[in-house]
DNA sequence: TTAATAGTGTCTTTCAGACAATATTAT
DNA sequence: ATAATATTGTCTGAAAGACACTATTAA
């Protein structure tokens, strides 16, 4: 037909060397207020043995499809219900450097994903040689996992100030000390807990208000606290920003 | 070698369809005071005659080469000096649904590339079929290409918040005026001169000052304005915040 | 009882935005 | 001269951050 026709026309035909595409998962939790992210050890060559990001070959599928899958597969969660439903999903960006993969030209999309505390990946059963480790003690990982690593905390460490995507690692009903406790892992840094709960508050739609307290409070005392489930706000307006940072990456 | 092996046997035969990988451009201008991207006319099928972003099929070489390469054989203009330097190319994400092109699988990774005012692609020879359109006139495009430009022009309007990338719309040197012309163009909306002002001077990095003034005021008269260059920050502290837009994507 | 936490109040500083004023230049 | 523009000044309100205070609860 002359569509293909066309289509075979169109290119170079030398420079057309046969193209992989792949998603890779940066999956980050919180687990005992440390982030965590999702490794896989991997079997086969190269790196055998080294550390990575899950991912795998995309199907006949979005892309979207593609990382929500390999993110079950790895997790052993089912989709269709469940926590896997809770979990956000974002694209992060596309690595394509020829020689990222020395077997052939893979072109991977990373995904970023942000998921309440999850069950530990070898409790599955078959998914097996998954793993959540503590950001700050990854070592290194096969491929360019490392950038792509780097590059998704920096995307979440960003979209934690404009977005309220803190409630995203919190389960449905959450204190407000308990997001304190994301945004302090994801940011690394403690926050003033009376200016940020005042600010949480003012910011409309961030969290909106069970009516319902905690029936305990903290293990160290204090009052019991209020709950809250997640707004309906998709930006935060105004931002909830980083402590300054030293100011401007100049 | 057992590398290959490795990788024959990872993945499902069945499911490795052919896929293509092609970058697609979303290059943007300001011209007359309004903002332009750069379109192309498709030739063959499908979409014949349509118009779509400019782009084509990865080759030896990384994304963001790719891209360059496809901006510079669009524009005529030559790489390795002169203005396509000038240009600043991020990644913007990329796109794989099945179906986006009828003819096989093809994942598109989609860059945005900010330009000073170029010369107008016929110009350059060889180079026809392009131009530049006002995103405000653009119409029906080919494959989900509305739907990159959608992204694109989103993904803009947010970085002129937070980066100095309006500097990369104007010449290397620009009055206050010019670059508040900038951040109207893109964000569709008249901003206050003299808040405008003290706000861009304000910001560490964002603009020096050459010490030069104009050698010629505004075609309606006013002062000669002073010339400024580009500053060393890559993001803006504070942030020159949109006019409030309808409080929050609710 | 002690220590820690939840939630609120207050004050200072910074900044955005509205508005005004002055000097300068093309027409 | 007129009108438009560049630049600076002033004022108000919002909001961030520092700090203090009270009430509540686990151990």
């Amino acid at each position: 037909m002359s569509g293909e026709q066309e289509f075979l026309d169109s290119y170079d035909p030398g420079a057309f060397a046969p193209v992989a595409v792949t998603v890779d998962v940066v999956a980050l939790t919180i687990r005992d207020g440390r982030l965590h992210v999702l490794l896989v050890e991997r079997g086969g060559h190269p790196f055998a043995g080294w550390r990575a990001l899950p991912g795998g070959f995309v199907q006949e599928e979005t892309l979207d499809a593609a990382a929500l899958r390999e993110l079950a597969e790895e997790t052993g969660l089912r989709p269709g219900q469940g926590v896997l439903d809770r979990v956000h999903l974002e694209q992060l960006r596309s690595y394509g450097d020829p020689g990222r993969d020395r077997r052939m030209r893979v072109v991977s999309v990373a995904y970023l994903a942000f998921a309440p505390s999850l069950p530990d990946p070898r409790a599955g059963g078959d998914a097996s040689g998954a793993f959540w480790v503590p950001v700050d003690e990854v070592g290194e990982l096969a491929f360019d996992h490392a950038v792509i690593l780097a590059d998704g905390l920096d995307r979440a460490r960003a979209k934690l100030e404009y977005t309220p995507l803190a409630t995203a690692f919190v389960g449905d009903e959450f204190t407000i000390a308990e997001l304190r406790a994301v945004y302090a892992a994801v940011w690394g840094e403690e926050l003033h807990a009376g200016n940020f709960h005042r600010k949480v508050l003012s910011v409309p739609g961030f969290v909106e208000s069970t009516g319902e307290t905690a029936t305990r409070a903290g293990e160290r005392g204090g009052p019991k606290p209020r709950l809250y489930r997640a707004g309906d706000a998709r930006l935060l307006h105004p931002a909830l920003l980083r402590p300054t940072r030293e100011d401007g990456v100049r």
